[in-house]
DNA sequence: AATTATATTCTACATCCGTAGTCGTATAAT
DNA sequence: ATTATACGACTACGGATGTAGAATATAATT
């Protein structure tokens, strides 16, 4: 058991998106610039930063006289678990009722599912 | 606003997946009976129930002793909305990005993947 | 060094969710 | 009529999350 809630909330999502997209450590100002349009103010950000080290989603690092960011969660990872987690979640599990739901649902407009038709047929599996 | 907060938590999604397996509206005793695995004291579960009626998620009538309950949001609309909210919040709503996420990342299996091939080249779009 | 600007920590609070105890009332059994 | 049951309403509580003010530490500037 890692004992870690894992759980990363919306708010918090934002800020890892940031770092994500980043690509490399960066720093509170970075992140603050980044989520400006969030309007949040300075010590909730700061709020945000301390849970995801907490967390185990982030580790910090001080370099010259601010800290630095770094993913330790992968974009990828996360997309999968959730991905997984809504699959066993809403679907029991199966991923060809998620599929089928994909279709039949109205979740994709017709260009979506175009588009989606045209992926899985280019790949070799 | 609509002001109902229109989150269904985990737990409560076991509720809601017990009466859109019912498919047609059943009592606190069966929706009981429903979830006794889950280990939940009878108040926990109503709990539960009062809240998703609050939410908006279930509504609920008296029908001689007991009340019975019905979802007021099908399970499609919701397995749909939660479907996009996964592909908006982590695929930039890019249904592109979550394709090719669902290959690239070993999110599914390759028989999964198989699986949804075979599902998109028979549809026809 | 003293002052000012800036960043980080600490503390706080409301809401949501999971979980459940208690109480009152209605129903059933004795 | 009394007692045992079953059920729904109200209350509660801890942890998570969104949000941020206050206090403190750190750095920059005069």
């Amino acid at each position: 058991m890692t004992s870690k809630s894992n759980t990363i909330g919306e708010a918090e999502l934002e800020i890892m998106k940031v770092l994500w997209r980043a690509g490399k450590p960066v720093n509170t100002q970075y992140i603050n610039e980044a989520v400006e349009e969030k309007g949040w103010k300075r010590t909730t950000i700061s709020t945000f930063l301390t849970r995801l080290v907490q967390k185990g989603a982030l580790s910090c690092e001080k370099q010259g006289k601010s800290y630095y960011y770094t993913p330790l969660i992968s974009q990828s990872e996360y997309r999968m678990s959730q991905t997984k987690h809504l699959i066993k979640s809403l679907y029991n599990g199966s991923v060809k009722e998620f599929a089928v739901s994909l279709f039949e649902e109205e979740t994709l407009s017709a260009g979506d599912i175009r588009e989606l038709k045209a992926i899985f047929e280019d790949k070799e599996v």
